[in-house]
DNA sequence: TTTAGGG
DNA sequence: CCCTAAA
């Protein structure tokens, strides 16, 4: 009977309102967080679309029709789950995923397969939701607890309009009255909560419908509130945005919602390791990050004992913190024969795949075409879509369409820029050594391309820093390929040690915690299917701009070799001219650009006017460092191009 | 795009 | 290495 509303999912998203933002400040750096965004957007894009597209269908389109949506809301949410079911039918309809039956139904049901892609993502949780819903009926606070964890589970599904809307309103101000509502009755609130989630419509109808949802679950309820207010307090939302209004009280219904705070604040954390500068500056420009760091926190405290930290094992998976949240929750949750459903999904691959995702991050299907070529040849992937980990993003009903789509993709970006980073998986293992070729990989191999997938995954060790090649590449003219591959996936990964292990030890916990017997279906997870032959656009990553996405390059120390042939060309060229000396001595090496000549010959000369014992390093032999120095006295007296004109005078 | 420097 | 102002 009671339905679950939502589940949810994930990562909240914090929808910030741009006003904030805009506060913040605007500099350069705006402007490349933008078109970071974009990029990431690009990356992702497909499931922002996803994204937004089951905020619209949940909430009923936000902007549009707040209030409409609401309604249906409502609508659907007393009905219970068929209603929101079919709602979502109709949407998955025009989407062409989903199928009725799972939506209306099935309380087991599921998920679609790939909720994440785009298209279905709505739906399935929808579905989820709903099975949850029936399953739960019975429950008590245990109940509660396998639903959460089935929303967990099923995480994007949730997101279905009506219980996305309920969700909403806990903001801070909500707090207050959600305690009241809940009490009172103490059911939906779980649900609700759970739900909460989600797209945040939050138009007062909402509100009103998730009080009512509140109200009938009752005694759970409580502890949620709770959590919503924690999280409320902390900041959730905020991680991003002064304005964050959306703690207005007033407004709580607008505010949307809340949620599940813990998986969310976690996805958006920014690992510390991460680019500090980076960081700091986007703090700068950004405001607070640190209060969103802090908030995370908290937030991570609070929702890991709640129940709802269940909620996302998939997305606790993902992060370490979630993990601990887990842990902590993880006697509760056993109890899950929800989640049984949720294996026993109708959908089974694409359950996998989902649990997939869920297991590591996010995945991608890939169809990858490989040109008959030989070695020589170029491997093109073609991405047809990043599952995400799940999203939630908050806004107010009153937000625009624009806003939404850029919240969502803001979100896309926190997520993918501060805490995952891409692996690959062929033929359902990761390929962790980054310094391999595609061709040793084997994902030149045109057979192989079914196999090979992306995952989005927390950041983590990871596998071995390509540095090696450096010597070689130079005189070599290494190929770019893998190198560019490692980095790519792996480049800052080298640096978070600890985050990673726990990751590892996380995924599998969660995994049977959450589905608790199947190890099947997490092993399927594991395994990435290939999603998708049918070829995608071809997708440019362009992960270079966005800062905070941006990785920054992996440090690969000059080599004796490459010091040499530096010296030797500024001895001939000047300095002043690393261009040239680019050209000349390092034009193989696609990694050195001519900054980084630059750079290093100004560490150079440092060097070799410390002390020995004040190197570090690989040592440079004493003659190379003589050489610099002569050849820095040298050309300072020249000044280069001065000496050019001189030359030329002279000549004249 | 390059240079030149500060961070 | 990164980021930028200047050129």
């Amino acid at each position: 009977m009671r339905r679950l509303e939502h589940g949810f999912c994930g990562y909240r998203v914090p929808v910030v309102p741009r006003a904030s933002r805009s506060a913040r400040g605007r500099g350069p750096i705006r402007k490349k967080c933008e078109d970071n965004q974009i990029r990431a957007f690009e990356i992702l894009a497909s499931v922002a679309g996803t994204v937004l597209q089951e905020t619209e269908n949940s909430v009923s389109t936000n902007a549009a029709c707040v209030k409409n949506p609401l309604h249906v809301l409502n609508a659907n949410s007393k009905r219970g789950i068929e209603c929101e079911g079919r709602s979502l039918k109709e949407d998955a309809r025009g989407q062409g995923n989903c199928d009725e039956k799972s939506f209306a139904c099935v309380p087991g049901l599921q998920e679609h397969p790939e909720s994440y892609t785009l298209n279905e993502f709505s739906h399935v949780q929808d579905n989820q939701i709903l099975e949850v819903g029936s399953a739960s009926n019975t429950c008590d606070e245990s109940e509660m607890i396998c639903f959460t964890k089935k929303l967990a589970t099923v995480s994007i599904k949730s997101n279905c309009g009506s219980s996305s809307s309920r969700v909403v309103g806990h903001s801070l101000s909500f707090g207050e009255f959600s305690e009241e509502k809940v009490e009172a009755e103490p059911h939906k609130s779980r649900s609700e909560i759970s739900g909460i989630l989600p797209v945040a419509d939050s138009s007062e109808d909402l509100m009103e419908l998730d009080r009512e949802s509140l109200a009938l679950v009752g005694p759970e309820s409580d502890a949620k509130v709770s959590l919503l207010r924690d999280f409320i307090d902390v900041g959730t939302f905020p991680r991003c945005y002064d304005n964050v209004k959306v703690v207005s009280r007033d407004d709580d219904e607008n505010s949307v919602g809340c949620t599940q705070p813990s998986t969310i604040s976690k996805s958006y954390r920014p690992p510390p390791d991460i680019g500090e500068r980076r960081i700091k500056k986007l703090s700068a420009s950004r405001h607070g990050r640190e209060s969103q760091k802090f908030k995370d926190g908290k937030m991570k405290q609070m929702c890991c004992n709640k129940r709802y930290s269940h909620i996302d094992d998939r997305s606790q998976k993902i992060y370490p913190f979630k993990k601990r949240k887990f842990f902590s929750q993880s006697p509760l949750c056993t109890s899950d024969e929800v989640f049984h459903h949720e294996g026993v999904s109708d959908f089974p691959d694409k359950r996998n795949s989902d649990n997939h995702s869920a297991a590591t991050g996010a995945s991608s299907s890939v169809t990858g075409q490989v040109p008959p070529a030989s070695k020589g040849c170029n491997v093109k992937l073609s991405i047809k879509s990043f599952k995400v980990p799940e999203l939630f993003i908050e806004i107010p009903a009153t937000a625009t369409v624009g806003l939404l789509k850029r919240t969502v993709m803001e979100s896309v970006t926190a997520v993918l820029g501060d805490g995952l980073h891409v692996g690959i998986l062929l033929q359902g293992k990761k390929v962790r050594d980054d310094s391999k070729t595609l061709l040793q990989t084997g994902i030149s191999q045109d057979h192989k391309r079914h196999n090979l997938g992306f995952i989005l995954e927390p950041r983590h060790e990871q596998s071995n820093p390509p540095s090696s090649s450096e010597d070689s590449s130079l005189f070599s003219g290494g190929t770019g390929t893998p190198q560019e591959l490692s980095r790519h996936s792996g480049t800052s990964l080298s640096n978070l040690g600890s985050c990673g292990e726990s990751k590892l030890n996380t995924i599998p916990s969660l995994a049977d915690i959450s589905t608790g017997n199947t190890l099947a279906e997490t092993q399927a997870l594991v395994a990435v299917p290939a999603i998708g032959m049918e070829a995608l656009a071809v997708i440019p990553f362009h992960r270079k701009s966005h800062p905070e996405f941006t990785q920054r390059r992996i440090r690969r120390p000059f080599s004796v070799s490459e010091v040499e042939a530096l010296v030797q060309a500024v001895e001939k060229l000047g300095t002043g001219r690393w261009r040239d000396v680019k050209l000349r001595a390092f034009d193989s090496a696609k990694h050195r650009t001519y900054v980084d000549l630059k750079d290093k010959w100004k560490t150079l000369v440092h060097t070799a006017r410390i002390s020995p014992q004040q190197r570090r390093g690989e040592p440079v032999p004493q003659e190379l460092l003589d050489r610099v120095l002569a050849a820095h006295a040298y050309w300072l007296q020249h000044q280069t191009r001065q000496q050019v004109n001189n030359n030329n005078d002279v000549k004249d």
